[in-house]
RNA sequence: GCUACAAGCCAGGCUAUCGACUUGAGAGAUCAGGUAGGAAAGUCCGGACAGCACAGAGCAAUGCACCGGUGAAGAGCCGGCCUCCGAUUUAUCGGAGAGAGAUAGUGCCACAGAAAAUAACUGCCCUGGAGUAGCUAAGCUCUUCAGGGUGAGGGUGAAAAUGUGAGGUAAAAGCUCACAGCUUUUGAUGGUAACAUCAUGGGCGGGUAAACCUUGCAUGCUGAAAUGCCACGUAUAGGUUCGCUUGAGAACGGCUCGUUCGAGAACCAGGGUAGGCAGCUUGAGCCCAGAGGGUAACUUCUGGGACAGAUAAAUGAUAGCCCACGACAGAAUCCGGCUUACCGGCUUGUAGCUUUU
RNA sequence: UGGCUCGUAGCUCAACUGGACAGAUGUACCCGGCUUUUAACCGGGAGGUUGUGAGUUCGAAUCUCACCGGGCCAA
């Protein structure tokens, strides 16, 4: 049996190179109080999560923002990765909060869910990937 | 016991489930261990470490500024001296001090005031001349002019040529004297020294050096995005300017001289890469206990203990229970300090009040 | 991580080398006038512990130090 809610290193966006090229041809979308940077790839699910410095002045609370939606991605998104994975594509997800107050764990974890469901939503209209 | 102040310490705990980073073991599944701070912060000082430079001279620039100690070092810390402020028990206690030089020079000191710094003005005094002046006259007084002596008086200001008294004089003045104050030479005593006390001689033409500055001392420059190695990739193309022994540029760090190297250099536009390993965490280190040294900061010896190492960047989430109901806040090469932020609690010391014995 | 620079009326800016009520005609605000009303225009007024706190000085927006808050640069 394999674990289930894990969120190791091949599933975060880790390359530099990757994410900027994210930031200059990948769609987007905004849920409140995220924005989301999408784009589909050949290797599978990846996850991003960044605040602002400016919304945030103390580096502890950004380190709680950040804690809290990795958490709240690290415990719903299995749905959306075997979605993924048997269509035999790779999505690269990037989510920039943009509220400036502490949010509180129901808040994000409500969030976090509504952005899962509209991407279930993306991978179900595209077709399989003929590899 | 309560209150106030000062110093030091702690910085929620436990359990369950699900994770992240890392170390070790294992063929592997997996298992076991470790995982934020007193300030990790501000980046204000000082270093370690690394690269480049380590012929030289001058100028400049920056920093520091009582003395001794401490320490790898410092604008840190400890102790002392001096000055100022506050308190009272008048000799102590507490606090503050960027604490060299104002007789090297230059500048500035609004308003007010005669004047803000060679002393000028007003005034005071003396001598001489003049007068349709006054008094009977010599002469004196008055007015005015010229020459000379003075720096006492001028009440304003934050600050006025050290203050008070006496002598002295035509009028005066540290001009002289006494006392007091400040500064300084020499000597003696005490102290490692700063300095203190006493004696002696000289001086006393404000303030401001966190105004320029002078004196003394110190300082190569750049910072982990340093630096070394491996891998991958592109454009040995284009434009402008300068230069090839008549020397661009570099070493050389802000400038000049000087020395050496020397054929490309600067800018614009454009293209490529942005992966990995080392540096990277055990070090002038920290904590505890004991025995010494020192007033103290600190230090010596012995024994024991624990050490985050990420790289879009881990150190967490949820639930329950307990209590004092949880503040400020998140490592990014590493140390030593300083400064700032901080709910609450504990310990010690000092002072005051109260109660009991 | 390292460095540079700036904070003055609500806004945009002045105030020289320290000197006294900290200015502007701007723009915004308030009151009055003009107009049927509004805008424009005319007249008047208010608004600041010079980011905060110390220090130097007789005296600080200005000089020095420490904090607080902006902005910019370096791969």
């Amino acid at each position: 049996m394999t674990k289930q809610f894990t969120l190791g290193k091949d599933e975060r966006l880790k390359s530099r190179k990757a994410i900027d090229q994210l930031f200059k041809e990948g769609q987007r979308f905004s849920v409140p109080p995220f924005r989301v940077s999408y784009q589909f790839t050949a290797a599978e699910l990846k996850f991003g999560i960044t605040v602002s410095a400016k919304n945030f002045k103390k580096a502890t609370d950004r380190n709680r923002v950040k804690r809290l939606v990795r958490e709240a991605w690290r415990l719903q998104k299995n749905e959306l990765q075997q979605s993924v994975n048997g269509k035999n594509k790779g999505l690269d997800v990037f989510l920039i909060y943009t509220a400036k107050e502490l949010p509180d764990y129901s808040l994000i974890e409500g969030k976090v869910s509504i952005v899962l469901k509209k991407f279930l939503k993306l991978v179900n209209e595209t077709p399989v990937a003929n590899s």
